[in-house]
RNA sequence: GGGGCGGUGGCGAAACGGCAGACGCAGCGGACUUAAAAUCCGUCGUGCUGAGUAGCACAUGUGGGUUCGAAUCCCACCCGCCCUACCA
């Protein structure tokens, strides 16, 4: 009887034997090219979830790929430990957010190396321990040197029962309340600290041209960075030439249909200009406007309001009157925080037009329209549909604008741009959607934020000799929320670095993302001079270990962090670079983004939905080999998709099938001497799939991988029926199986290695080449087509010259009778792959 | 409102512009078994013709287009999921 494949027993011996000997460690005297393979550290919440599994296993799989494809490999390992649901457990249970989060990195741990993953250990790191975080902190105080980290009022989301600031995810519903205790939120304007990004928002666009990362996510960070040219051009009050004010717009080939114009509710002229008849419903409009603030206006984004100032600005192109609004869709944080308004080529616009009843001149019609002659036939009517044609700047020409009729896209923006410029002091300016960095967190469970206020020398910060500024281990979290750091006396009451006079810490803490900006650095040498004091001059890493690993080869990772995480880490190392740290610009080379895993049916997994797998039970059941088969067998990786409970069987008896082709003895002995055809038909299979998964990994298709591997296993099976079984091109066969499984299942490739009697490890072992006469092929079967449609196949050499092939598809029989009659027109040709005649 | 991704058998999915459905799940038929599990063999898009070998037609969300040839490229539309929120 022979030995069944039991994943229990042999997961667990090789994990310790690939632990003891020290297998996956980091070799920085290596003479083999470099790879630092990087997948997004975890957030440790408790246990290793599904959603972790997809995320690590194939990422895992693509970097033992690398390793036996003769690099010098680096797979480190971390955690994102700082942030909110540890406050909250800390609150819930009791239990301070330090002790909770490492006994789940202690859980977390253990469940990662069932995973059998090939993570270094040695260089672990974790965000919220000291050594760590005053990196961190160090960071800020190098940003701050150099004028990126400034403070100013900005609103945030505030519950006045809890008396806290909250996050995003914090505010539910669509009445914006409170999480914890229901309370709808306000806004409030604190002094907070911000990273000034936007400096670097030409050079983030620009990088993207240079790194080999995902379309989508280029495109989703040149969206979010937001680069529009226009032109800045003043407009005067009518009646009131000492007033004026700027506006900013993309369009000045449109100024002509201005009918409107519109102030921020914020924008300093307002007051001034309004009308006394006007000023009672424009200061209601303004205090609502202040009280609901930037962020609940974006939340109701789509509905316009607004009201009537009284006054009335010149159009300087044409100088008619128009009348000026506030309206809060007008942003005063962004441009001018006023605009024109031209309702015929702007959606927004078009809308406010609507409900005030506001003209809507047409000032760019279709070409065709124009040339036509009548471009005045385009009446309001046909403005109210906003048609494609327009609201395109192609296509589209300028009518009823004086000396510019008839000027298309672009000619039409620089004629209106110089003209504006010459007659409007107007000027070309460029605006970003991407704002600065907030990074203040008025939370206890962050790093704090290196600043102390004194009365007397105003805003000094923590000199770099003192850092880190640890957090209290005797925090008292109340039940409100509130951060615990502003009660801690012995936190908040300091002497000033500089005077040494009473003093107040900053007790706001540092937003997480900055933690995981730049995680990658920390891992080359984790809590570099731990307990030492730290200078401006420093590294927060061992120079020498940068040099060999810098910068990352691969990184994989979830999309959803496409204009968070990946820009942050991006603003960081150019940051670096312009401090002298890095001699790079770009922190990580090439990026693969996986999908999502989701449930059974379909769905997110989510626990209020009941459709959580959870890992540990398929492992206990399968074995940690099967489960990361079956995820990278269940669909294409970038595309996620839904578990399924049923089909992982497959996976398993394919395993099965692989232990057994190794393991036990063929049913009945084959005799006679094997065939030399079959001897090769063997060769040639083992070669193509050589060809075939090397294709694959490269390209991180692991589904088509595993699916390759199935269909060679089950090849084998059938030649072990065969007297070919034994022979050297079995043993060929087997050995290049186990080889090319190994980065996907390492334990049982790992075990079979060594009951074939192979040297120790599997994992070390070069990647299979393919033998390229191997992957020739003598004969090829072409499928015949008359008209498009495959009539039948014929079988030529795969060399044949066209005529051969010409001469053969003709003569066929089943083809002669479709051609029977008609007139043959052209025969096409593609050689190895088909052939169509096309007749009349 | 903006952006991203997707839509192929009963299901997950394959398919350099060139034989649609590889590989697997489920199903169906069979072998082994007292029986079941496991394993193995066969079958498996729909419709029509045919006793049958087989053959034909139709099929990749919908409608157009380009092409000798389209799941694949282009245009318009419908549906689903994810991210984002008025950026002039």
């Amino acid at each position: 009887m022979a030995e069944r494949y039991d994943p229990a027993t042999i997961e667990p011996k090789w994990q310790a034997i690939w632990e003891e000997t020290r297998l996956y460690r980091r070799d920085d005297a290596s003479d083999k090219p470099k790879w630092y393979f990087l997948t997004m550290l975890p957030y440790p919440s408790g246990d290793l979830h599904t959603g972790h599994w997809y995320a690590m296993a194939p990422s895992d799989a693509a970097a033992r790929y690398k390793r036996m494809q003769g690099y010098n490999v680096w797979f480190p390992i971390g955690f994102d430990a700082f942030g909110l649901p540890a406050e909250n457990a800390a609150i819930k249970h009791g239990v301070h957010p330090h002790r909770w989060t490492m006994e789940n990195i202690t859980r977390m741990r253990r469940q990662l190396r069932q995973m059998g993953t090939m993570f270094d250990w040695e260089h672990e790191a974790i965000t919220c321990l000291p050594g760590y975080y005053q990196w961190t902190q160090w960071f800020f105080r190098k940003f701050y040197d150099m004028g990126l980290a400034y403070r100013e009022k900005a609103p945030v989301d505030w519950c006045p029962n809890c008396n806290t600031s909250l996050a995003r995810e914090q505010v539910w519903g669509e009445d914006r309340h409170c999480e914890r205790c229901g309370t709808p939120v306000e806004i409030r304007n604190l002094e907070q600290w911000k990273f000034r990004i936007t400096r670097y928002a030409d050079e983030l666009l620009e990088g993207l041209d240079r790194i080999d990362w995902p379309e989508p996510v280029k495109i989703m960070q040149r969206n979010w960075i937001g680069r529009s040219e226009g032109v800045e051009f003043a407009m005067t009050i009518q009646g009131r030439p000492d007033l004026s004010f700027r506006v900013f717009t993309t369009r000045p080939d449109t100024t002509f249909g201005m009918s409107f114009v519109v102030l921020a509710p914020e924008h300093p002229l307002v007051a001034a200009i309004t009308t006394p008849e006007q000023r009672a419903a424009v200061e209601a409009y303004v205090a609502e406007a202040a009280r609901k603030s930037e962020l609940v206006r974006q939340a109701e984004a789509g509905e316009k309001s607004g009201v009537f100032t009284g006054a009335y600005a010149i159009n300087p192109v044409n100088g008619q009157a128009v009348p000026i609004w506030i309206a809060d869709y007008v942003l005063m944080g962004y441009g001018t925080g006023a605009i024109m308004g031209v309702p015929a080529h702007d959606k927004r616009d078009f809308a406010f037009a609507r409900q005030y009843g506001l003209p809507t001149p047409i000032v760019i019609v279709p070409e065709a329209v124009y040339k036509a002659g009548d471009p005045r036939a385009w009446d309001e009517e046909a403005a109210r549909n906003l048609t494609a044609a327009y609201t395109a700047k192609e296509g589209g020409v300028m009518v009823n604008s004086g000396p510019f009729d008839g000027l298309a896209w672009p000619a039409s923006f620089e004629a209106t741009a110089d003209w504006l410029a010459e007659h409007a002091d107007g000027a070309r300016k460029i605006n970003y959607r991407l704002r600065d960095w907030l990074i203040s967190r008025q939370r206890m469970w962050g790093a704090p934020i290196p600043i102390i206020y004194c009365p007397d020398c105003g805003t000094v910060p923590v000199p770099y000799a003192d850092l880190p500024v640890l957090l209290p281990e005797d925090a008292e979290f109340r039940p409100t929320g509130e951060s615990p750091l502003k009660f801690h006396e012995g936190f908040r009451y300091v002497k000033c670095p500089r005077c040494g006079g009473d003093a107040e810490r900053e007790t706001d803490t540092m937003d997480t993302f900055l933690c995981s900006s730049w995680y990658q650095y920390a891992y080359l040498s984790p809590y570099w001079k731990e307990g030492q004091p730290l200078s401006p001059d420093d590294t927060p890493w061992d120079p020498a270990v940068g040099r060999i690993w810098l910068p990352v080869d691969q990184y994989t990772g979830g999309i959803e962090h496409a204009t968070m995480h990946l820009l942050y880490t991006r603003f960081f190392t150019k940051a670096m670079r312009d401090a002298g740290l890095v001699d790079f610009d770009e922190p990580m080379l090439r990026l693969f983004n996986q999908g999502m895993i989701l449930g059974e049916d379909g769905e997110k997994m989510s626990k209020s939905r009941g459709n959580v797998v959870n890992p540990d039970d398929y492992v206990a059941q399968y074995g940690a080999d099967t489960v990361r088969a079956f995820l990278m067998f269940i669909g294409p990786w970038e595309e996620g998709g839904p578990w399924n409970p049923r089909a992982i069987e497959g996976v398993r008896r394919f395993l099965n099938r692989v232990w057994s082709l190794v393991v036990d003895p063929p049913e009945a002995a084959a005799t006679g001497s094997p065939d030399p055809q079959a001897v090769t038909a063997l060769r040639r299979a083992t070669h193509r799939t050589i060809a075939k998964v090397t294709e694959d990994y490269e390209h991180f298709k692991f589904n088509t991988m595993i699916a390759a591997l199935m269909a060679f296993s089950n090849t084998l099976a059938q030649v072990k029926t065969t007297p070919v079984y034994g022979t050297a091109a079995w043993d060929e066969a087997i050995t290049t199986l186990l080889l090319l499984l190994a980065p996907a299942t390492p334990h049982i490739t790992e075990e079979l290695w060594a009951r074939l009697g192979k040297p120790y490890s599997i994992h070390t072992q070069s990647w299979p080449q393919a033998d390229p006469e191997l992957l020739q092929v003598e004969m090829v079967e072409l499928p015949v087509q008359v008209n498009g449609k495959v009539r039948d196949r014929i079988t030529v050499a795969a060399d044949a010259d066209e005529s051969t092939i010409q001469e053969a598809a003709l003569t066929n029989p089943q083809v002669q009778k479709w051609l029977n009659g008609r007139t043959v027109r052209r025969v096409i040709i593609v050689p190895r792959r088909l052939v169509n005649i096309v007749t009349d």
